[in-house]
DNA sequence: CCCCTATACTCAACAAGTTGAATAGGTGCG
DNA sequence: CGCACCTATTCAACTTGTTGAGTATAGGGG
């Protein structure tokens, strides 16, 4: 039972809605924990019954009312806890190595070739919009300024990390691409 | 359902029993597919009755009979086409980054930091391992010269993906650390 | 001789994640 | 004026993955 620890996590920068905590995950959570809105949805509901998260109707009046989660004192004492506790190893699926891992399997490589492009495309949107935010946070000071006095140093380091990754990601796909045109070409 | 497909890939390189398999997993498709031995026993007993693999009773004097599984003909097939379809992307579930996003609202960043040192002797480890593999692989070859006309390159080349990531991971934990230290210090 | 570890597997219960659809008002575009 | 998309949420059914225990045989070390 972990998403409830990232949903805690999420809302410990500010309260939320379930909508706006699909959205939160989807842009800053989502590349080390995925979710989809209804399993959000699930968890606060558990999370409100267990007591570490209360809900308030938000009246609206140009779209559908809206119950904004905050996180409770229980809430914040469990968070603690979640983080002060040895992590288990990430555990990571990703389909496209499992292809790859078969490839010689295959009697096109062509096709995964243009997966590893797909891939390639998302993994250059991706790093621009962690850049993007990046930059935001940042607002101009230096890295060094910004960590040392600045506020929260969690979201600025998970954000390096999904920087980190996708430039990793990019060049050793763009090594895969190449590898498998070789192979084409014998 | 995607642990089958997982399967299949790893038995294209060769039949194995439940018991091997889980070891395979272990060493080569852990860090992108893993899997605990139960998981692997439901799913080969899944693929039997569905006949993409077949099975068959080795007998053993010194330890207890296995059963090997090999790929049928439509196994084969099942896992062509998987590989030539487009793949979902990667999903991954890391603890430690959730935990690194609240660590502002943590007591302790200390504890954080134990949790962090563990993760990057767990990195150092599987690259050590990951390198010894790639040398065993390459046996003296360059790479260049394994790649074009060496047999399969799918195992070759997610093992490099194996490499790059656990690197970029050292790197990125070891300024973690600094970064942790820095604040506990302020 | 006993205990630990390795091989080889099975069973059962449970927790977590995925998929698809349904509801319902509002905004924007041509 | 109709159609598509956005906000905001709920329900139900299903597939996957996790945990823990249990069975049985054999070899090695103290």
């Amino acid at each position: 039972m972990s998403l409830r620890h990232a949903v805690l996590a999420a809302l410990s920068h500010g309260e939320a809605s379930g909508y706006e905590l699909a959205k939160r995950f989807d842009v800053s959570v989502a590349d080390f924990w995925s979710a989809t809105p209804q399993q959000l949805y699930r968890d606060l509901e558990k999370l409100e019954r267990d007591g570490l998260v209360e809900a308030r109707v938000v009246e609206q009046q140009r779209r559908p009312n809206k119950r904004v989660f905050t996180l409770t004192e229980d809430g914040r004492a469990a968070l603690r806890d979640f983080v002060e506790a040895p992590a288990r190893p990430a555990a990571i699926r990703d389909e496209f190595l499992v292809k790859l891992q078969a490839v010689d399997a295959a009697a096109d490589p062509g096709a995964l070739a243009a997966t590893a492009e797909a891939r390639l495309r998302r993994s250059r949107d991706k790093l621009a919009r962690y850049e993007q935010l990046r930059d935001r946070l940042l607002a101009g000071r230096a890295e060094d300024d910004f960590l040392r006095h600045g506020d929260p140093v969690g979201p600025y380091l998970t954000l390096l990390a999904g920087i980190l990754y996708e430039e990793q990601n990019i060049r050793w796909t763009t090594l895969v691409l190449r590898r498998l045109a070789e192979r084409r070409e014998a």
